[in-house]
RNA sequence: GGCCCCAUCGUCUAGUUAGGUCUAGGACAUCGGAUUUUCAUUCCGGUAACAGGGGUUCAAAUCCCCUUGGGGUCACCA
């Protein structure tokens, strides 16, 4: 038997983080296996523009390389995959089971169900469906129909079964059917309902495993009889728990995206992210993009192979050691017997380390290819395949070293983009290492001095002469190193001062402590 | 509220199916120390958990029951 899996999205416009772990484990299951992932466009109550809300999703999956078998955009012999698009076989579906009785047109006025189930409520009694449509003969209610009465169609609930699923994840589930109303499955128009649409779907495209979110899980009993009704051969199940947010067990959601804002435990990517983000033009706080979202990981600069081993991680472990898994690694080794039960958070400490691992195992030519299109997105340099332009970016990348996390990071160092008047200075440190100092602005006067005769402006020379020059003037490394690199870079830290002026260029360097001093001077003056 | 699911360090987890080798292992975070004339990295080390209560058993994180807590779901949404 072949393995096929599928991840049915309805087209919202854009991917969930956890959805997208969701259908992680189901094309790892399939891959696994050897098997096929089909995706299915679950679309029975969308009319919006398929296209624009179907792209984010697709888009997600091929960022992070999860290719599909049949599906959109690449067909297959089950087509087609959109449910708005398979409504033959629902009707199909549908008249089959109205024959064979196991489904009933069902009369009563939404408002009457409505009724009765709140009275249900107030007197704490199970409401289960009134059927009083059942006790129309065959006839009257062909006659009702016909005469335009509108109804619905309900799946017939056999109430003195118990119905038992056997989860491959939560193991054995037993439900009992004298306590579930009878479903809609279709509307009065015959368009279909979600756990109708499913169940065709999932036998017409001969899914195996339906593995999927355990929000899902009181859904089952329902399909598993109309499985059964159909005469499928049901799917194996497997309800995987759902990602919760961080520092939480709530399963994680859009709408709550201003509440994870306050989120201690959050904190650091959203942080990150608007940092990214305010540099290439997308508003942080529009919402539109949010770490809810799998599009949020690769505008921030995030690596489809941090984003994956964070999320395989995320209620799958392989054993009690191993955490770097790539995408390969993965498929060799899942199983759904080691999917873990209880919902996970997201920990984004966590999948920053795993994305800083994936980072560092890069090559200087692969880092040099994901900050490009960063650095000419915020405009810090105009043409990425310029040649003089590469070598520059990838000198800054190698001196960056493991400061990149993600190609965003390469915005850290814009001191070396930026036009002399765009530095911005670290005003706080900028009093204490240079303005306060007494001798701060003299030494600093006479060090431009001996820079600007350095005819070899480079690492090894340079370092010499701020050595030479600290043992001659009686100082430490301390009260001149932090203030030079101040001036010249506008910041308190970074990396090897030495390297950055060798990078930056005499030029530059001059030019910047010549305004650096300048400003010293009159902040000094004017007290 | 009904039904269903879940429960090990702050977090992600190993260990639960086949009870003993678990004075509970790893990773992330955190805290120390070393390296690095800054920052980051790297290396060493530390703090830190079986929700509670009853059973069963020679022996329970592991099996059973109860309690508590958390969560999901109860649509003519998916």
């Amino acid at each position: 038997m072949t393995v096929r899996t599928r991840f049915a999205p309805s087209p919202t416009g854009y991917m969930h983080i956890g959805g997208m772990r969701t259908a992680l484990f189901a094309w790892l299951w399939a891959r696994h296996n050897n098997g096929q992932f089909i995706l299915r466009i679950d679309d029975t109550d969308e009319q919006r523009n398929i296209g624009e809300a179907l792209g984010p999703i697709l888009n997600a999956f091929r960022w992070l390389g999860l290719d599909w078998d049949e599906g959109p955009e690449v067909g297959g012999p089950h087509g087609p995959y959109f449910q708005s698009q398979r409504r033959v076989f629902y009707d199909e579906a549908l008249a089959k089971l109205l024959t064979s009785g196991h489904a009933y047109r069902d009369f009563e006025s939404p408002e009457d169900t409505q009724t009765q189930r709140e009275a249900a409520e107030k007197e704490k009694r199970v409401y289960v469906s009134s059927r009083v449509s059942l006790e129309l003969s065959a006839a009257e209610s062909e006659r009702q129909a016909a005469d335009g009465k509108p109804f619905v169609v309900r799946l017939l609930i056999p109430r003195s079964q118990k119905l038992v699923i056997n989860d491959h994840i939560r193991g054995r589930v037993e439900f009992d059917c004298g306590l579930m109303p009878d479903p809609v499955i279709a509307r009065n128009d015959g368009s279909p309902l979600y756990n109708f649409a499913t169940v065709v779907d999932d036998a017409a495209l001969e899914i195996t495993h339906v593995i999927r979110a355990e929000e899902h899980l009181s859904n089952t009993p329902i399909q598993v009889l109309l499985h059964r009704a159909l005469g499928n051969k049901t799917p194996e199940w497997a309800h995987i728990p759902y990602v919760a947010a961080p520092g939480t067990k709530e399963k994680m959601s859009k709408r709550k995206i201003d509440k994870y804002r306050t989120n201690p435990q959050f904190q650091k990517l959203f942080e990150l992210g608007d940092q990214v983000l305010s540099r290439i033009g997308i508003d942080a706080n529009s919402n539109e993009l949010s770490p809810v979202m799998v599009a949020y990981y690769r505008e921030v600069g995030f690596l489809p192979a941090g984003v994956l081993n964070a999320l395989v991680r995320l209620g799958w472990s392989l054993d009690d050691q191993t955490e770097i898994l790539s995408l390969a690694d993965m498929m060799r080794k899942f199983t759904l017997e080691r999917v873990i039960r209880s919902p996970a958070g997201l920990d984004p400490d966590k999948m920053l380390s795993f994305q800083s691992h994936w980072m560092h195992a890069l090559s200087p030519r692969e880092k040099l290819d994901g900050c490009l299109p960063f650095l000419k997105k915020a405009r810090l340099i105009d043409d990425e395949n310029d040649h003089a332009t590469q070598a520059k970016v990838a000198s800054i990348i190698d001196l960056a070293a493991d400061r990149l996390r993600v190609f965003g990071d390469i915005f850290q160092l814009d001191e070396f983009f930026v036009a002399d008047d765009q530095l911005k200075m670290d005003d706080k440190n900028f009093q204490k290492r240079v303005v306060k100092p007494e001798t701060a602005i003299g030494l600093l006067t006479e060090l431009r001095g001996r820079l600007a005769d350095v005819f070899n402006f480079a690492t090894e020379p340079l370092h010499d002469l701020l050595q030479s020059f600290t043992t001659e003037k009686k100082i430490k490394a301390g009260d001149i190193f932090p203030a030079l690199r101040l001036c010249v870079t506008g910041k308190a830290q970074g990396p090897d001062l030495f390297r950055s002026l060798e990078l930056l260029g005499k030029d530059c360097v001059l030019r910047r402590l010549d305004r650096a001093i300048g400003l010293a001077d009159s902040m000094r003056a004017s007290g």
